[in-house]
DNA sequence: AGATAAAAAACGGACGTTCATTTTTATTTG
DNA sequence: CAAATAAAAATGAACGTCCGTTTTTTATCT
């Protein structure tokens, strides 16, 4: 047999990497073996070794992969807020983060197998700087909106926004993969504008508040 | 031998159990043999069926003995609490939930481990309805608190809250387990700071702000 | 034929659990 | 008080299965 292509090559490796995806999504990685995945995918046993040398490194490609999506989705997420301490786009960053915590469901189960059987090593970039990254995307909006008296005095909006990040996707992870139906009491339109508004009242001056008095009370939690 | 005596049955257990939680949370459920764990207990391989009829079931019953004790400690934090909506008070509970994450941070990887091997079953619980436990809880300090005008217009305070607590928890599970080393960009005293006062300002009216001002004003982030 | 992919078989070890056996000890007996 | 008893506890070898990985064999292409 002549050498396979190299998109033949990766052709073969997404149907592996796919079948391993789901096997461990749904059962776990120490309970997921080779010959599962060599069963789901259509590959001989052997073979698996020709393409991975090992079963961890079937995780980490799959990690590796994912986290290019979900970088590039979040990009795409940040690219739409042109003004990120606005209130209306505070809520906008709440849906987005609730549709991608919703469509890669999975990804984030890899992302506690990952803390538990490797430590978080191939995670931790998700979490470490996050601050630092949003003031490299918003940092002139941050200014602006400071200089601007949008902000309420000695608010850095930096760890705000970054705050509301966080409570948004720890929001829609409790709610998918913890079982908390509806664990703030209101439904998910409900829970984005209340923690719209905390946010928003929490971090604007009553000037810049005013300004958006109109989109505010839209947020009826 | 006669029956062992119930004290004495429960010692045997907690030993076993507290090796087995040692085991798991250092290498994981699947990753912890049997061996393991009735090595590190010192009670031989078989000895450890006449205590647990299974595997899952050694599991099962730390996470319960475990739930009891974090139970009884988010009770006395919240006994500690008069005034759940004041920020000084805001502030003790993230620091109160900060001890907690600290001390019981296995506790909390074997909530991981659930929710991959067990599909949350024996945690789903902790976050179930849990905007109703608080309003059980705080339901007329609430209901004070709104009759006497310290919230803004149209503010439920239970969502509130429960939202303030699980950003709390967010927050240091995130430092303590996914490597986000001071990810909001700033120390732990500052990022409670910073976070009590986008609860208090998102939450509370002027006329309340102004009551707490000396102390608000001492949350510098 | 020669090279490479794919499949199958084989390997050594570890797994959860069972079980026949031995050890332990509170109670009964002399 | 000491010896015998009986029931429970403790043991560790053994069981059958499955694991990740390696090696060998077979099939398929130029």
């Amino acid at each position: 047999m002549p050498k396979l292509s190299e998109s033949a090559i990766r052709k073969r490796k997404d149907t592996i990497e796919a079948a391993a995806r789901e096997l461990f999504i749904k059962q776990g990685f120490h309970a997921t073996s080779m010959r599962d995945i060599s069963k789901r995918a259509t590959v001989s046993l052997g073979n698996l070794y020709n393409y991975y040398p090992t079963k961890d490194a079937i995780f980490e490609s799959i990690i590796d992969g994912y986290l290019e999506i979900i970088d590039e989705e979040l990009k795409a997420i940040f690219n739409g807020i042109d003004e990120p301490m606005e209130p209306s786009n505070l809520r906008k960053l709440g849906e987005n983060v609730g549709l991608l915590v919703d469509k890669h469901s999975d990804f984030w189960l890899l992302m506690y197998i990952d803390v538990l059987e490797f430590r978080n090593q191939h995670f931790r970039k998700m979490f470490d700087g996050i601050t630092d990254r949003f003031r490299k995307i918003f940092g002139s909006r941050f200014a602006e909106a400071e200089s601007r008296g949008d902000l309420r005095t000695g608010v850095d909006a930096a760890p705000v926004f970054t705050a509301a990040y966080m409570q948004f996707f720890n929001y829609f992870l409790v709610e998918k993969l913890f079982g908390g139906n509806q664990h703030l009491g209101l439904t998910d339109e409900q829970a984005l504008n209340c923690l719209t508004k905390i946010f928003a009242y929490g971090t604007l001056s009553e000037k810049s508040l005013a300004k958006f008095k109109r989109e505010a009370s839209t947020l009826t939690a």
